[in-house]
DNA sequence: GGAGTGGTGGGGAAAAGTGGGGAACTACCC
DNA sequence: GGGTAGTTCCCCACTTTTCCCCACCACTCC
């Protein structure tokens, strides 16, 4: 199955619903039935992960030892945020308000691909983001990718 | 079958009872017969586990070495505070006075879902208990996932 | 230029949450 | 032993929210 790549601008509407780029709803595997689970993301982003690959991570997270206190944390809060969204007959997803409110949306969402999950940013939190970052693009990848 | 997450808040009237989020109903395995095992949970909080689930946990308890003293009391203080509950016509359970007390609910419950439990929290005291984190989430997340 | 695909916006039906009332059961007191 | 008060459980009705469907506009590709 292709990973998600892109990335595109589109509206939130006043009921929170934004469109999924076609492109990635073509990715999508038939299993994961149109349906996504969507939580709070690492920095102030949304994600979304089909229902396929959302089955795989909690299966991962079943795993966590849950007498232990940071697990549990953890566990909480990826869970606590989470909720089952489908696509509408227009390929639309309608975002929870607190997630809209989380991610700071506001009439504009930025989505991008990323492989096994899709991101939602609000345009304006993105380029704060951008330009938070100290290293380059250069140095970044050299870092991360430089010791394999 | 799918783990239960995502997040309410909703009222508890003044005859204790709470409504189970629909999404959460929909996820229990016929096999629960719509029946739980509320008791005591981790931190000030409430677990509410589907019979089904309940009874794999009475297994493990079984599996414990009762003349160890730790062991005994641990299943001690869980079993103590158990109790079986079922959803009413609305989808609804009512919540031992015993156990309103310990979680400290007034007046409204946060619901959360947490793969084979629910969590049930008094608002004031879940800020307080978030408040208590040391880590953010994206650290939490890097110290329990990130050795995988 | 027309048809089809992709994104946007709004309205109505159905479901979900909330609160209250009444019957059945129990426990306590007279 | 009977009556009363308290509790629990079940059912009904109301209100709000959510979801689904329909219509419209823009762009692109024949």
């Amino acid at each position: 199955m292709a990973g998600f790549k892109g990335q595109a601008e589109y509206s939130v509407d006043s009921k929170g619903r934004v469109a999924i780029p076609a492109k990635m709803r073509n990715d999508l595997n038939p299993a994961a039935k149109n349906t996504f689970t969507i939580t709070r993301g690492f920095e102030q982003c949304i994600f979304l992960y089909p229902m396929d690959r959302w089955g795989e991570m909690e299966d991962e997270f079943r795993e966590l030892n849950m007498f232990n206190q940071g697990a549990r944390a953890f566990v909480r809060t990826i869970l606590r945020w989470a909720d089952e969204v489908s696509l509408d007959g227009q390929g639309r997803i309608s975002i929870p308000k607190r997630l809209v409110e989380f991610a700071g949306l506001d009439g504009k969402a930025l989505i991008i691909g990323s492989l096994d999950h899709i991101e939602i940013w609000d345009p304006d939190v993105f380029d704060d983001y951008l330009n938070e970052q100290s290293s380059d693009y250069e140095s970044l990848a050299e870092s991360v990718m430089g010791v394999l």
